[in-house]
DNA sequence: AAATTGAATATTGTATTCAAACATCACTAA
DNA sequence: TTAGTGATGTTTGAATACAATATTCAATTT
């Protein structure tokens, strides 16, 4: 008695994902105005939801929204991207303390199977799946700690996507030869329920990633800010 | 030449920040149903933006929508409300420190002013001024901290607004008397510029809410639950 | 009486409409 | 040439309109 309208989904929260995606995937570009009239004629639905869906990114910090000017496709920082990473250093700190508490032998498994037979070479193939592993893994990781208030902002604040927009080496900030061992030590902590372990090493590995990019910017900017076309 | 569109404010923020302290003040209550015609009538605008500022409210979790039903005040969960605390000692925690190590002369000076002629006694104004001030001052604490995507997500999860959903003393978990010390110590902390010991008494100071939260909450269980009326 | 049906009514989700704000661009004046 | 001005076309923000779905409640059946 109350499975009525659940089921259904809003035409709004389908274009929201839509658009989304588009801007995850790179399709609209930082910067990039969205049409509105064009993207609702191109979904196949009036300007309503879209604008709904367009508010959510807005307060997701994906889009842009300038008064009575439009929406537009948002650049992150430098800052923020530094940002998500400190955050993400204390989060996932916490989300790998209580995986460890409260993690189920089948989930142990699981979790022990991730990066099994990673391809450690250099190899632009190898890099693209061990990022990909990457994701799947920290985005485990988050679910196992059962938090479901830091699961939301993870997932709504784009900590992780923001996390990977370096632009080199498919967003990885360090080689998986470096990260491989800290991610394997990590790994057996928690699936060996060793909470504070687990918390350590999480952040430790979120600290090493932060400092290299902190050392890869103030390089950038030594050499020279490039002009980022406003 | 950019401050055009600018200055002006759109409805449906305007209906938004007006519903969300509606609910923040229990005009409306968890529970109650939000018929749109009503409200878009009281407050003078069309469903349109209405919609738009409930869809916030939504990704808030301020209010809950049931597709082709309607929207409905949400209720916090007890588990919620912990984990609302998990969320601030850490990212409190981590506010302080960084507050302690680029807090300025003046800052420190009016960090220093919170707190200093508190009523400790046991009156109920004494109780109701003091955990307003205990709202400005962790208010005014992350503010210090300068961590920009810190404060969007309290500020947008309602992690504050939350914690204070308790319901004796004002929403304050733990008495004037045994905090008072805690927040006069956390204060000298970081207006001394000593991060390491900022986020420890900060963390601390949660910590031991949170603790009393529990036991709080599990005597209750004990007692018996009441039913809420669903 | 309790349960079921189904028309009447209300509400929601979305499309359409419209006025006001903004952008563009040709034209004028310095 | 360049800055300013106004005419013209777009785009936005918000109201209104409307079809689909949910709710209510009286009438009917069991």
């Amino acid at each position: 008695m109350r499975k009525l309208g659940t089921r259904h989904e809003n035409l709004d929260f389908k274009v929201y994902r839509e658009l989304k995606s588009m801007i995850v995937d790179r399709k609209l570009k930082p910067g990039d105005k969205i049409l509105q009239e064009k993207i609702a004629r191109e979904f196949g639905v009036s300007r309503t939801p879209l604008m709904c869906a367009l508010k959510k990114l807005e307060q997701e910090k994906l889009v842009q929204a300038v008064p009575r000017r439009g929406f537009y496709v948002r650049r992150f920082t430098r800052e923020e991207v530094l940002q998500a990473f400190e955050l993400r250093e204390i989060l996932e700190g916490l989300a790998a303390r209580r995986a460890a508490q409260i993690i189920s032998p089948a989930q142990a498994e699981r979790l022990r199977g991730f990066f099994r037979d990673a391809d450690l070479s250099d190899s632009a193939q190898g890099i693209k799946r061990y990022a990909e592993e990457d994701r799947r893994f920290h985005q485990y990781l988050i679910e196992l700690g059962g938090f479901d208030l830091l699961n939301d902002i993870l997932e709504n604040y784009n900590i992780i996507t923001v996390s990977y927009r370096i632009d080199v080496m498919e967003g990885l900030v360090r080689h998986p030869r470096e990260t491989m061992p800290e991610h394997e030590a990590l790994i057996e902590a928690i699936a060996s329920g060793r909470p504070e372990q687990a918390e350590k090493l999480a952040r430790q590995h979120f600290h090493r990633s932060r400092q290299q990019l902190l050392r890869e910017m103030r390089q950038e900017k030594a050499e020279g800010p490039r002009r980022r076309p406003d």
